[in-house]
DNA sequence: GAATCATGAGAAAGCGTTTTCTCAGAGCGT
DNA sequence: ACGCTCTGAGAAAACGCTTTCTCATGATTC
């Protein structure tokens, strides 16, 4: 029962080195040089290791070349949930920039496990030239000792006190604090926070710049409820929104925004007549649910092709772990028609 | 200007197999044979090597190991645009799937750029196991061509005249059927199709299944009008569309009919008072829309997850050229408020 | 015209594993 | 007690490439 012990000495082996190396009459060390335009070879047998190269649809072997170069052109980023729109953009901003100096990424989704985020991440380090740390919902202690162990790596929504690590964060406290005080500002007085996943970091960020809220605004009722990150724990939450009695609803982000707002629909609560929405992150669908989400924008677009670019210094640095750039963006009120003065005064 | 030639000889390599070897006192051979438990070895110096292995934290390093096993345990997906929601999941599902199995996955985006297809399609395989190539744009001889080299493959959207590639296909003619046949049943005469990416195959499925339409109700007026993929295309043809005097229109997909939904608001057009509109692939975000889409569901999460069963057991046979499975689903209507009876009755 | 140099190609040593090959030593039967 | 098989560990080859090292050849200089 060996595992395929005889496919290796088949004669359908793929076109290696060698094999244009013996058409040209040269050696392998030859047609690497051409092919790498190394170091100088001669124009004419550069032609002819070219034209075998060409007739043999010779195409370098990237395993070998990796284990010989020491680096693989690859790039890995892990995320908390590739089904988020946040997450889904930051990819393909970081997949499209990384493409064009000719990397490429693998993905790893954790699936929202906190424990397989570690696991994941030093896999794909081992196997690319750096990772990205998309939103992990790993403790602070364990991502400070993670870090080095990572490098070169670039956080996203999180930071590392070591200041070699380069990480992109958004200003959610700031967001959510503005979010609550346009509601402040169309006269509720009732608000509901719903949380997000327990674990993350961005979450937190919110949590605390409502805290600043609330001793700001002293006379607003601010309740917290716990939910997730997704359509169906804003979905799920209607019946406790709606228990309440809170007039002005700050969704963890657009995804919960979403469920809720369905939800409430089916429950025959209309927005924002009866109760007012906000999301946060402003995907790409926020401006057309019914009604049009008012939300907090995060320049998920840029947020990706910036993770590139700074990974790309580090890449280049190689090594000389000088102090790198913490990134903050501030979000942008996207004000729509999820949020509107509330009908009546509650009884207070 | 040597490119980073001291960084080899550093002493601080990443630890390797050697290290451990050193440390439990025995050869490579031996760690390498109790890391993989392929041969018996005295549980004394198994249970030494491991010591050693966890002392030092050795990881294999997957490259060297790629390099011997002739496997990377990676495959690569290349779709057209990642910023498409049915690509996303189909990615989505398929490296959960992949992962479930010890697999990572490699993504290239073409961007929407034909010509990168091939080439971006065969570095993939080349540093990975297999491939899925997802709506390829390319034309038919040339994926007939390149379908061999890239073996293991997986065709999403497409499918070979050689039968050892599995393919999952979607009846995108029967779907855009069924969706015509809504509208005329709700009274419509004068429909429109807003078509897709010229060289997507898919497109073309819609437009024999139109054509197949028309010669079953010739009495109803079926325009063509040239359109893309994308929120902007629909919102672009906007204008068009009002033109056309139309009532009832079929959007490429459901991206397309969220841009024309949100221009046609913004014309102040009704819908689906004034106008109906259809969708494609119930994308997740489609039942969220003002109003909620009408539109053909493709079971884009099944997709992935069953596109990595089709490559693990290509995988698994390892070069047996069998005769693989032809996956083909039947779109589900999802009748929802974007499609009604037309307001009055067109003079005719 | 001989000594020096630049040029450029081949030989060989890595890169970090796995796996075959080889062989020492232990266990067994007669 | 001798030879046989069997177990298990080390040596070495292989995987496919890049790069250093080495050396031959032809060009340059005094």
């Amino acid at each position: 029962m060996g595992r395929g012990h005889m496919a290796r000495r088949n004669t359908n082996r793929r076109v290696g080195i060698a094999d244009v190396a013996e058409k040209a009459g040269v050696s392998h060390a030859t047609v690497s040089r051409v092919m790498n335009g190394n170091a100088a070879v001669d124009p004419g047998i550069a032609a002819r290791v070219r034209a075998a190269a060409a007739e043999l649809k010779y195409q370098p072997n990237p395993v070998g070349r990796s284990l010989a170069l020491g680096k693989t052109d690859t790039i890995g980023i892990v995320v908390p949930d590739l089904a988020n729109p946040t997450f889904q953009a930051i990819l393909r901003g970081l997949s499209i920039a990384a493409a064009q100096d000719g990397y490429r990424v693998l993905i790893a989704d954790s699936s929202e496990v906190t424990s397989e985020e570690a696991i994941l991440a030093g896999e794909a380090r081992r196997r690319c030239d750096g990772v990205v740390l998309c939103a992990p919902r790993m403790a602070d202690a364990e991502l400070e000792e993670l870090a080095p162990t990572l490098h070169p790596l670039v956080l996203i929504n999180r930071t590392t006190v070591a200041t070699n690590t380069p990480s992109l964060s958004v200003d959610y406290g700031q967001g959510i604090q503005e979010l609550a005080q346009h509601l402040v500002s169309l006269g509720h007085r009732r608000l509901v926070f719903l949380s997000g996943p327990e674990h993350s970091a961005s979450n937190r960020q919110r949590l605390v710049g409502l805290d600043k809220f609330r001793t700001e605004h002293p006379e607003i009722e601010l309740q917290m409820l716990h939910g997730g990150s997704n359509f169906d724990s804003g979905h799920e939450s209607t019946e406790a929104i709606i228990a309440s009695g809170a007039t002005g609803i700050l969704a963890f982000n657009d995804l919960v925004a979403m469920g809720l707002l369905s939800g409430l629909h089916e429950r025959g609560i209309r927005v924002p007549e009866d109760i007012s929405v906000t999301g946060f992150d402003d995907i790409p669908f926020a401006k057309y649910t019914t009604p049009p989400l008012t939300t907090a924008a995060v320049p998920i677009n840029e947020l990706g092709s910036l993770a590139w670019r700074r990974m790309r210094e580090q890449i280049q640095q190689a090594g000389e772990s000088s102090i790198q750039a913490q990134d903050e963006f501030s979000p942008r009120m996207e004000i729509r028609k999820s949020t509107a003065a509330p009908a009546l005064k509650p009884a207070s």
